[in-house]
DNA sequence: TATCATCTTGAGACGGTTTATCAATTTCAA
DNA sequence: TTGAAATTGATAAACCGTCTCAAGATGATA
C-alpha cells in the first residue's frame, strides 16, 4: 500500500502543477491501476463498473492519458487497441510477446538498457523512455 | 535499380506461391514503397494519387499487408497510425525518435540482437521479429 | 491468342477504438 | 461558503483499417 500512497503523491504533484484536480475518479482510476501491469481502457471500464456504475469510458481514457502525462503510464498499440502499462514504481520492462497466444512475457536486461544508452549517446540524444518488444512463438505455441 | 528489379523478384515468387497475381498496382505501390523508409498507408494513398488517381485506399492497405506477409515489410503502430518499414533489402534496424522534433534516427546494434535471442531462448520463445525504440530528445531539441 | 476460373480492384459501407462536445456537477482557493 | 475553473458522464463524432461486392484484370491452359 505505500506504493499506492507514493504513486498517489506523484499524481498529486502533477496535478498542483498544472492546476488539475484530484477528484473521486482519479484516485479510483489510480488505484485499480497500480494492481495490474497492462490494461486496456475498456477492461478497466467493466472492472470498474462494479465499484461505481456510472462512470463513463471517456474518463478513464481521459484518466490514463493523464496518468502517461504525469510520467507514471506508457501507452502502447498493440493489435487495435492501446495497452496502458505501470511504469512507475518498477524499472521499465520490456516484452516478449508470442504471436501465437498473446501471452506476455516481461523481462529486464540491464546490458540492453547499457547498450541502448550507449547507442543514444552516440547520435546525440537523451533518452527519455523506450520500448522494446520481441515477438515470437511460445514454447507452446511452436507444437 | 537492381535492388528494386531484386524485391519484385521476391515478391514474384510470394504470389506465385500463394497463387496470387501480379497486378499493375502492386507493382506500382511496391516501387514507390522501396523509395522509402517509413510510410503510412495515408500517406501512400496521396504520394500515388498523383500517378493513378484511381488507386484505392484499401488496396494501398492490401499491399502493403502483403508486402508484410511476404517478409518485405513491418507494420509499426506508431501513434495512432500504423507505418510500414521496409525491412528487406537492408538489415532490421530499430529507432531512435526524437520527442521534440520528431526526428527519426536509425540504427542497427548486433550486440543488442543477440542479448535479445538470448532472452528470447531463456524464456522458450523463438523470436520472428521485434521492435526497439528509444524515446529522447536531439542534441538540437535540447536547447 | 482466346478462354475462363480465379484473383484483384475501387468505392463506399462498416465496426471498433478513441476523442470531442457540452450541460451538469465537483473541486478547491479565497 | 462562495464562485471561478476544472471535471464528469452520455453520447455524438472522428478516425483508422477492414469488409463487401460488382466490375475488371490476370494468367494457366488449350
Amino acid at each position: 500500500m505505500s506504493k499506492d500512497l507514493k504513486e498517489m503523491e506523484v499524481l498529486r504533484q502533477h496535478l498542483a502543477k498544472h492546476q488539475l484536480k484530484l477528484t473521486r475518479q482519479r484516485e479510483l482510476i489510480l488505484t485499480a491501476f497500480l494492481r495490474q501491469e497492462h490494461v486496456t481502457a475498456e477492461v478497466m471500464y467493466h472492472q470498474l463498473a462494479k465499484k461505481d456504475p456510472h462512470l463513463g469510458l471517456a474518463t478513464i481514457y481521459r484518466t490514463l492519458n493523464l496518468f502517461c502525462e504525469a510520467g507514471m503510464a506508457q501507452a502502447r498499440h498493440f493489435g487495435s487497441q492501446t495497452q496502458y502499462d505501470n511504469i512507475s514504481h518498477k524499472g521499465h520492462h520490456d516484452h516478449l510477446i508470442c504471436t501465437g497466444c498473446g501471452t506476455i512475457v516481461e523481462f529486464e536486461n540491464c546490458e540492453i538498457e547499457r547498450l541502448q544508452e550507449e547507442v543514444a549517446t552516440k547520435n546525440g540524444f537523451v533518452i527519455q523512455t523506450h520500448r522494446l518488444e520481441l515477438y515470437g512463438l511460445c514454447s507452446r505455441c511452436r507444437h
